[in-house]
RNA sequence: GGCCCCGUAGCUCAGUCGGAUAGAGCAACCGCCUUCUAAGCGGUAGGUCACUGGUUCGAAUCCAGUCGGGGUCGCCA
């Protein structure tokens, strides 16, 4: 399997060619030794009429083989030439390699495609490697807003990006359920108990508002009666508190669930020093054994001042000896730990259940906090670590260009599910991968449900709907045609040269390099404008048939031509599912 | 003030670990569109890739600085 997918890639496959010719030339004595070929790609050239592949390697090579790219270039030629997959070579430009393949070729990738099906595409690049995604972790107090949606799209798309392109990823999310934010919820939590007791209550300044938990207030009254009222709330208050984030990872985990997300661990911040065990504090004396904890001052920041702010002596972590900017606090003044320190114990905890690859997906919010938890991750394991931390910009929800503000049942903002349930998990999870991670983000709820080019989700989808179309027709013009993949992998593809129909299959043949990219870049974004360009190559060629009835996808009158050219359609339908399946939106075989 | 992100066509954005003449959608203009599934297809026009300098055979891409926008800034999470 793994030599079939790695053939599917030919970009890879002439990479190794170029770096075999090289390495002939290096054993004939005609290169010195030692080259160093990371740097020589094989990419598809900017421009069509350059051929189907380009390389750089004269030019990348010609420094250290002493050599002028031009005349290294008709050395690798010259080794090249030979080979029957290539029907041409120029040299170009400043010592460009182009190479124009045996339309073969796109043939082999066309049926072999066919043949692997959703596999293609897959590859072993993460050699079955841990990588540990963490998402979403949105503090357990209350609805999800879009912003959270955002980071939970991503890092959902991501970690199926990375499944495919041969990961073993693991899903988590981290619940933060110790720092005094729970607190406020149980607080908040009990006044709606006594409401649904009955009394009549203000949710003063500083506690959540929010209508959604009433429903938990009315859910304590009936487990716990009128028991809650009369103790202390040092009593009560651990009872509500678990009581609330329960509820609250209940209604988070089921609006996750209509954007298909699940995760497959939660972390509790709390477990890091329940039971007498304190995962924290070992932490934290181990990196004191090692003088990286001490006791002592920080600067005052720089510019405004904050007004309570005075000199004090402090419990630090050196994080600038792994890159930080300043030291940071990991004991707040009453002697418990700030939240870097649990997080710190938490990575921990990631890098010794085997993850020594994680991802964290953060808000921008907290871009501040980056350096520190990466100079903390190389601290903890002994650099054998590595945290790539992506941080997701705003959301601006707008309605045909205008802003939309304001939720009654949050609070404070839109939630989540509202969205969900307005447009749909298919928009959402597609709009929200398809701009960088960095970049701010609109989405505007009217033009992601518009049946038009200009909403990507729909053209995708259409395109994708219309393969399955043509395919249902075909069947019905000739019944006697396999219209399985497997079946048209056995089609006679030579008659599909059309030039129009070559730069399709080009555009077919780059989907394993997409994915890999995409994959070792941590930017799902790519597949979801690889789609969007797939389709939109499609569309042109069906446009085509209009003119050119030659040109139709299905020919009455050639049995032949019309098994070839469904081949291709049966290819382009399953990029366009498995492009889609990886990103998390359905590919459905009709638009309504 | 420190740090991080962003700055590409009128607007919204892509741009391959540095590669050839910088691309798409929308808007504008021109043409086509009663098709195998309609919601489109083709073309024209539109650019000092914020600016300056550096590295390089080669820079939108890397480095330094400047300007502009956003975020963040000792114990919040």
């Amino acid at each position: 399997m793994k030599r079939a997918k790695d053939k599917m890639n030919i970009f890879a496959l002439f990479e190794r060619r170029v770096a075999d010719a090289i390495k002939a030339l290096v054993a004939e004595g005609r290169l010195p030794a030692g080259l160093d070929t990371a740097r020589v790609v094989v990419e598809p050239p900017r421009d069509a009429s350059h051929g189907d592949l380009a390389t750089n390697a004269a030019m990348v090579l010609a420094k250290d083989a002493k050599s002028n790219p031009r005349a290294l270039a008709e050395m690798i030629v010259e080794k090249l030439k030979d080979d029957k997959d290539i029907v041409k070579l120029d040299i170009a430009g400043p010592g460009f390699i182009n190479l124009t393949l045996a339309q073969d070729i796109f043939h082999n990738v066309l049926r072999e495609a066919l043949t692997l099906g959703r596999d293609f595409g897959s590859s072993n690049q993460g050699k079955g490697q841990k990588v540990n995604v963490e998402y979403v972790s949105a503090n357990p107090t209350g609805p999800m807003h879009v912003g959270h949606g955002r980071g939970a799209v991503f890092g959902d798309a991501l970690a199926g990006l990375l499944e495919f392109a041969g990961y073993d990823v693991t899903r988590e999310y981290y619940i933060n359920d110790a720092g005094a934010q729970v607190d406020v919820l149980a607080r908040s939590a009990h006044l709606r108990y006594r409401e649904a007791l009955g009394e009549t209550i203000e949710i003063p300044e500083g506690l959540y508002p929010g209508d959604y938990l009433v429903p938990v207030g009315e859910a304590l009254a009936k487990q716990y009666g009128d028991k809650l009222k009369s103790q202390s709330e040092a009593e009560w208050l651990p009872v509500v508190r678990s009581f609330a984030i329960d509820a609250m990872m209940a209604m988070i985990r089921e609006d996750l669930a209509r954007l298909d997300i699940r995760h497959a661990v939660f972390f509790s911040e709390r477990s890091l020093t329940k039971n007498g065990t304190d995962e924290i504090r070992k932490m934290i004396d181990d990196l004191r054994g090692r003088g990286l904890i001490y006791e002592g001052r920080l600067p005052p920041p720089k510019g405004q001042l904050p007004d309570d702010w005075e000199d004090r002596e402090q419990t630090l972590f050196k994080s600038t000896d792994f890159g930080d900017d300043v030291d940071r606090a990991i004991m707040k003044s009453d002697g418990s730990y700030t939240y870097f320190a649990a997080d710190i114990a938490y990575h921990h905890s990631k890098f010794q259940r085997g993850f020594a690859s994680m991802i964290d997906i953060w808000g921008a919010d907290h871009g501040g906090y980056v350096k520190r938890m990466q100079a903390a991750v190389k601290a903890i394991t002994g650099g054998k670590g590595d945290l790539d931390i992506k941080l997701c910009q705003l959301v601006r929800l707008l309605r045909n260009g205008e802003p939309v503000k304001m939720s009654k049942r949050s609070g404070e903002f839109v939630t989540l599910r509202e969205v969900v349930e307005e447009v749909g998990s298919d928009a959402v999870r597609f709009m929200m991968v398809f701009r960088k991670n960095d970049g701010t983000l609109d989405f505007d709820l009217a033009k992601v449900v518009e049946m038009a080019k200009e909403n990507p989700v729909f053209y995708v989808q259409y395109a994708h709907a219309r393969c399955a179309s043509v395919l249902r027709e075909a069947q019905r013009v000739f019944p006697k045609i396999d219209i399985s993949a497997a079946g048209l992998a056995k089609s006679d593809l030579s008659a599909v040269n059309d030039s129009s129909e070559l730069d399709l299959f080009r555009l077919v043949a780059q989907y394993p390099r997409q994915v890999e990219a995409a994959a070792a870049n941590h930017e799902p974004h790519r597949i979801a404008f690889y789609l969007y360009e797939l389709a939109s190559s499609l569309n042109s060629l069906w446009n085509k048939g209009k003119d050119l009835p030659h040109l139709r996808f299905i020919n009455q009158d050639d049995e032949t031509i019309t098994r070839a050219r469904l081949g291709f359609v049966c290819v382009v339908r399953d990029v366009l599912a498995s492009g889609l399946a990886v990103l998390g939106v359905s590919a459905p075989d009709e638009m309504r």
